[in-house]
Formats: C-alpha cells, structure tokens, sequence
DNA sequence: GCTCCTTTGAAGCTT
DNA sequence: AAGCTTCAAAGGAGC
C-alpha cells in the first residue's frame, strides 16, 4: 500500500513520479505556508486515509504495507514468470538499493499505480471493465509476461476489442473509487474471478477464456525500470515478437537500436504501450524494421484512417521502402501514428464507460461534455495522475517513434469546418455581445450523472472535495482557476442534465460584466462559497497548474504560468461554435 | 459511409 | 511570444 507521507522523501519513481512529489510538496508548503493551518493538510489525510481505507476494504488482502511479501506461490506454471520476475526484481532492487521498488510514487493520496488488489473486483468480475480497461486487460500481461504464445493469442484473438468498444459497459458507480481509471490500468490483469491474481497462478482470459499465466502482483506493470535492469527482463514486448517471425507493426526507422534498449521505459509505460494497442493494426512486414515488431496503440493502419492524398510531406518515424514506388503505396504503407493521449483523453477513456452507464446519454459529444466538467471536478491529484500517465505516454511514444512529430499526422483527417470555427472566431464578438443562444437550463440530476451537479462549476459547489480544500485557499489564483468552468455550451437538452450553462451563466457573461471584451469570461453564478470572479472558460489544466505541470521543462512551466495570468485576460473559447451555427 | 459534435491537452504552425 | 489550428478518443446523429 502506497504510503501516506506522500512517498516518504520522493526517492523512488524514475519516471517523473519524483518531481511530481516534489510539485505537490511544494504545493502543499505553498499552502502551508500561506494558509498557515493544518486544514487542508488534514483534508489532505483524510482523503489519504479513504483511499488507503478504500483500497483496503476491498479486501484483496493486498493492501498490505509490502508488496513484496506477497510472494505467490511457486508453481510450476509459473515458474517461468517467476524466472523473470526474479530477474525482474532484482534487476529493481539493484535500482532501488533502499527498497523503494513498492514505494509509493510521489502521489499522497494514494497512488493508484499500487493499489493493486482493489481492482480485481468490482470490475471484472462484472465484467464491467471499460473498454479501455479491457484493452489494457488484453494487453498489458502480456506485456510483463515471458513471451508466451498464451499472450500472443491473447494479442492476436480476433478483436474483441473493437467490439467490446462498442458494447456499453455497466460499471457499479459504487464501486468506482476516484482513481479507478488508472486503477484499472494495473488492475485489469486480474480475473474475474474468485481470487487475486497473485494468488492464481492461471487465469482466463475475461474474453477469450484462454488461461494465462498470471503475474505475480508486485510484477506491477508501474514498477520503475531502469534501462539496466530492463536489460535483464524479457522484452516487456516481446511477447508481441512475431514469434513467426512476423512482425506486428513496423517500428519507426531508429526508433529501436535495440529492441530492449528503447524500452529503458518503466512498466507503466509498458502499460501505456498495452493500453492503446489496437487490433486494428495490421501488419507491417516489409519494412526492414527490426523484428522486434514492437506495437504501440498509436500505430494505426494506414486503412484506418489515412486519406489518400494527404499524407503529410513530414518526417516520417516509418522507414519507407526504398524503392519509391508508387507514392500512394508508400503512404499506404504508413502506419498512422497516432499522437499520445494526453491526460484529459486517458481520463475520458476510463470515465467514458461510467459515464455512459450512470446517464442515458449516447452521444459521445454530450458525455464529453460530462466528462469535461468532471475532469474540472477532480482534485489536483486525481487529474496530477493523468497528467503523468499522459506525460509517461508521451515518453515512450517519443522513444518508440524519436522521429514522429504530431506535424505528421495533420492533415489526415478530415478537415473540419475550419470555416465555420474561423467565422466563430470572427463573430465571437457579436455573438457574445447580442448573446446567446438561450441555454438549457441545467437539471440537477436525479441520480448524478457525475457531473457535477451544480449549475455551472465543477468545484464550485463539488462537496468540498479535499482537492478544494488542498487547492485553494493559499493560492488565490488557483481557487480562481480551479473554479472556473468550462463554458460548455450544449445546445440539446439530454437526460442526463448535461451540464449545460445555466441561462444565467451565459447571459451574465460578458456582455454584461467588466469582462464583456474578453470572450470566455463570464460571472460566475454566485453560489455558496463560490467567488464573483470572472469565470474562465478552460483554464484548469493550464491555470491550476497540475503538479505535473511542474516537472515539465521551465519553460512549459513559465508557459503554463503564464496562461494562467494571460487567461484572466482573455480567453479563447469554443463557445461560440454552436452559437454560431 | 462519412463527417460532425464535444471535451481538454499537446504540439505545431502562423502572425 | 502569443494565438490559432490540428489531432488525439468516442459514438450517436445527421447528411
């Protein structure tokens, strides 16, 4: 179980999880000092305590303090797992001399990288993981696992996949601890079933039924691995090396020097390439690439989406045939990369399916917004998570593809009604001052869409989530930004009491405040404990300055600093869109 | 069957 | 440097 004093020091995590806890440690002395009470650190520590509780009650009995005495039986089925996990391990320890292999990463809070045993449940033995989750389920063992054909199968099953992606899952709201999505992420492994998956040493695949070897628990895929001890475990993708000597996917010219070598990437990462593979993908042999054959999510075939013709003159990660044959077929030949999620997409990811199954809404434009809003509604360290597990997806798609740039992949879709986003642009000022569609008025939910249920924000009226409490009182601009909603702006009615403006939401906006001239600012609705500050329509994840924005490069930080300033200023918005139209 | 919608974030491009 | 544009996921709606 991660440890409450937020990863005792910060040592530990390779993997950005450090400066992550140096963020939050200065977040907090930040607030400590300004605040000068023990408040929110006691918010902090209870919510500490309710995650910890949480993981613990669901009583996989492996919240215990180490993971590491959880040693799962030995058997002969394992035993070739256990091999390498030995290697595994030891390759870990050699990296983390202090016996921080378990500790918990930087995240206070409990992160979820470690609550493993909690996952087993409510999840899937409903079978109620989402799609994502499936699809980490399906991938990421196999990941970890020796090389086996049972995971090669796993891999290569017809799709259950993309049709899993279609399939609404229920999941039990109940059940759905705050980090369940990245819960899922290092949980999915387990089987429905019965018992932990440490404590089976088979389990069936949740959709094929085909056993697996499974993974000792403290084989977390977030373990850090170190580029040394990578080199003493099995290719944590190997599995995926054609064991016919085929290839899955092409890898970007250069991408691998060795095929272990680029994967000096630790496990989550590992998890991260799992989590988006995508049976799609087709094959790509003939590419001269190395065998290693190394799928990552992102590669797409070029069938999936490519349109002819506009394949990006850009530097391709894709090693192109040689022999310039037709230029079709060499774009053809591109495996789209696709660009790495970045936190708010991983997060609707694994929101999406609950969301879905708490609401009566379909339209995934409409449960975006939801997802929107509740991406606002979550706590620093809950959207601190995301934003590392997206920075670690980017890590390792820029060594899985050092040469892709995003450049590559514009022009690919279908252009969107530039013109009309251009005519927004244009007629943002009329339309915000003549205002506005008159909007729906938002319904608090019967039963809680998620959303937040308020009127218009998020935090605003949230129950006093502890990310308030750790949020903000300090910091005067962050409670500012924290509060300030997205200016969604929906234009149907759903069930689901899509969290629409509210009419005086909208109409008291700029047009009628200080802040007329500034498109995306608009009053808030005044609401108990809510401020009379302007709102700002998608300042969060710039203005609150998630702790991961700290451990990016100064320069995103002076960057993201000074959106935050620059957002009280102006903001654009994507309001007028529909207002427009 | 294709595109749009809708969200946020990241990256690239433009001014 | 600031602002704008594109794309990433998802899936129903609309054409």
């Amino acid at each position: 179980m991660p440890q409450l004093n937020g990863g005792g020091g910060g040592a530990g995590d390779e993997l950005g999880a450090k400066d992550e806890l140096i963020s939050f440690k200065d977040e907090g002395e930040q607030e400590e000092k300004s605040v000068g009470s023990t408040a929110a650190r006691t918010d902090l520590d209870e919510v500490k305590s309710s995650l910890v509780n949480e993981s613990e009650n669901h009583g996989c009995s492996s919240s215990s303090d180490s993971e590491t005495d959880r040693q799962p039986q030995n058997r002969p089925d394992l035993e070739s797992s256990d091999k390498h996990r030995d290697h595994f391990a030891e390759a870990l320890r050699r990296q983390q001399p202090d016996g921080g292999l378990f500790r918990a990463p930087s995240y206070p809070a409990g992160y979820p990288f470690l609550v493993l045993p909690e996952l087993a449940g409510p999840y899937l033995s409903s079978g109620a993981l989402s799609p994502t989750a499936r699809t980490y389920l399906q991938m990421k063992w196999p990941l970890l696992d020796v090389p086996s054909t049972a995971a090669l199968k796993d891999a290569r099953l017809p799709s259950p996949g993309p049709l899993s992606n279609k399939i609404p899952v229920v999941q039990h709201p109940h059940h759905m601890h705050p980090l369940t999505p990245l819960i899922t992420y290092s949980n999915e492994h387990f089987s429905p079933g019965t018992s932990p998956a440490h404590l089976s040493p088979e389990i069936l695949d949740s959709k094929t039924g085909i056993p697996r070897t499974a993974h000792p628990s403290e084989l977390s895929p977030y373990y850090p691995l170190s580029p040394g001890a990578v080199g003493q475990i099995p290719h944590p993708l190997s599995w995926l090396v054609p064991q016919q000597g085929q290839p899955m996917y092409s890898i970007p010219a250069g991408g691998f020097r060795h095929p272990y070598q680029t994967l000096a990437m630790n496990a989550s990462m590992s998890s991260l390439v799992s989590s988006r593979f995508s049976p799609h993908v087709v094959p790509h042999p003939a590419h001269g690439l190395q065998h290693t054959g190394i799928p990552h999510p992102a590669i797409v075939s070029p069938s999936i989406k490519q349109e002819p013709g506009t394949e990006s003159a850009g530097t391709s990660p894709v090693v192109q045939p040689k022999s310039p044959g037709p230029l079709k077929k060499e774009e053809e030949k591109k495996p789209h990369i696709k660009k790495p999620l970045n936190a708010f997409m991983l997060y609707m990811k694994e929101m999406r399916a609950k969301v879905v199954a708490e609401c009566t809404l379909k339209e995934s434009a409409a449960i975006n917004q939801i997802l929107g809003r509740k991406w606002h509604s979550l706590s620093r360290e809950e959207q601190a998570k995301y934003y590392e597990l997206a920075r670690k997806e980017r890590q390792l798609h820029s060594q899985l593809y050092p040469g892709w740039s995003a450049r590559d992949n514009y022009g690919k879709r279908k252009k969107r009604k530039r013109d009309n986003k251009q005519a927004d642009s244009t007629l943002r000022d009329n339309i915000l001052s003549q205002s506005k569609k008159p909007c729906i008025p938002y319904l608090p939910p019967e039963k809680t869409c998620d959303s937040p249920s308020s009127s218009h924000g998020s935090m605003l009226d949230s129950p006093a989530t502890p990310s308030t409490a750790l949020a903000s009182p300090a910091a005067p601009a962050a409670t500012h930004s924290e509060q300030a909603q997205p200016l969604s702006l929906t234009t149907k009615p759903t069930h689901c009491s899509l969290p629409v403006k509210t009419s005086g939401f909208s109409t008291s906006g700029p047009s009628s405040s200080p802040a007329s001239s500034q498109p995306g600012v608009s009053l808030p609705i005044s609401s108990p404990g809510t401020q009379t500050t302007p709102h700002i329509s998608r300042p969060i994840s710039f203005t609150s300055l998630p702790p991961s924005v700290l451990s990016f490069p100064a320069s995103f930080q002076k960057a993201a600093i000074h959106s935050h300033h620059a957002i009280l200023q102006s903001q654009p918005l994507s309001l007028v869109t529909k207002s427009a139209e």
